[in-house]
DNA sequence: TCTGTTCTGTACTGATCGGTAGGAATATGT
DNA sequence: ACATATTCCTACCGATCAGTACAGAACAGA
């Protein structure tokens, strides 16, 4: 039922047309998710940014948890796009540098809210977010995951030490990641993360 | 009149005398503050942890703002303790090695909550917590002055390098512990945080 | 024992929280 | 024109938020 009137949605169904493009909506949505947290984060402020009422909002994204969710796969896709294109550089420190770099960028940029989503969506929250943060910690846990089995390869080739630990490694890149994010939440700016990546940088075997 | 009966208080003074202590009710709630952030720490939380009712806490700290600042006053002289002993190891590399040990035992501390209080107590917030999030940016920012500061010291001893960047390793350590805070709330184990630090310690000058 | 002072516990306040009911409005298909 | 389907908007829901009024209880000094 659902499914067939979205489909059908893209030409001509009938009722009422909806006044908004849900796209520019959840964009809009992930900007105060972003800003705010979750938690803080109240559906107020949400319809206001989005300019769309209350019961819009349920019915183009379920309700709130369902629109965080919505919104979080829009920031992978959009803004962490990079660390995609950086596990394909042909040595892991090339991949290294380039997540490092993509990072600072995003974090900088100053169109966007500071820090990172995947951080301060729902780092520590009450009882009721609570599935929320722990969906953030497995997201987390997901990069890592790559990152760690990308140094595995590059260790298997050659690329990395016979002697390295890719999931140390991983777990070290991942770290001074989300500590920029804490960085940038405080103002640091884009040379203070660079600085913080090329130092980080020095770690780095070979 | 406030004050007076305050000193009056710890020998015989007029009234009901306080049926709890201060200090445990203030741990407990740092605990709470701790695991749930500011936000997402209700009163009902509060006063069921300290083991109060609501009318006391308002008697005894004033208001929520004000019992999270003394909450954080108590974290800064208890868990995160360490720092001030750290500073005064004679090298900046020994300094450096014993805050990340002490981040790396107080994060992975069971009897604690994951993660820092400084970082997760307010990272990303409703504008209703805003002064506790940019109160919580400026005592990030101080510690990180506390390293600086060190680091200055120690590159005019002949500690560090003559070309070594006092501010830039201030920060690429804040970020590194900030980073592990956040490694910390998503369950990594003591041995992952000490790998952590032993894999930043590679960055070091010398 | 009486008075003054402070704390405790119940029960409440207005405001805001996330979420929804229901009627008016606007499209399609016939 | 008419029926049907969907969205929009106002106004509301119960629950919870931080904060407090008030009365009774527990102490000190007289």
């Amino acid at each position: 039922m659902k499914k067939s009137s979205k489909i059908a949605k893209s030409k001509g169904s009938p009722g009422r047309p909806r006044a908004f493009d849900t796209k520019i909506a959840l964009d809009r949505a992930l900007q105060v998710f972003w800003r705010k947290g979750y938690e803080g984060a109240s559906l107020s402020d949400l319809t206001k940014a989005m300019r769309i009422n209350r019961p819009s909002l349920y019915a183009a994204f379920g309700n709130k948890e369902a629109l965080f969710y919505k919104a979080l796969d829009r920031y992978n896709e959009g803004p962490v796009a990079y660390v995609r294109d950086a596990l394909a550089e042909p040595t892991a420190r090339a991949a290294v540098e380039r997540i490092f770099q993509g990072t600072v960028d995003v974090m900088s940029d100053k169109r966007n809210p500071s820090g990172c989503l995947m951080v301060q969506g729902a780092l520590a929250c009450g009882d009721d977010a609570n599935r929320i943060r722990l969906e953030l910690i497995s997201r987390r846990k997901v990069g890592e995951a790559a990152l760690r089995r990308r140094f595995e390869r590059a260790k298997e080739d050659g690329d990395l030490p016979a002697d390295s630990d890719p999931a140390g490694l991983a777990r070290y890149v991942t770290t001074v990641i989300h500590g920029m994010a804490v960085q940038a939440t405080g103002g640091a700016t884009r040379d203070d993360l660079q600085g913080v990546a090329g130092m980080a940088m020095r770690a780095w075997p070979q």
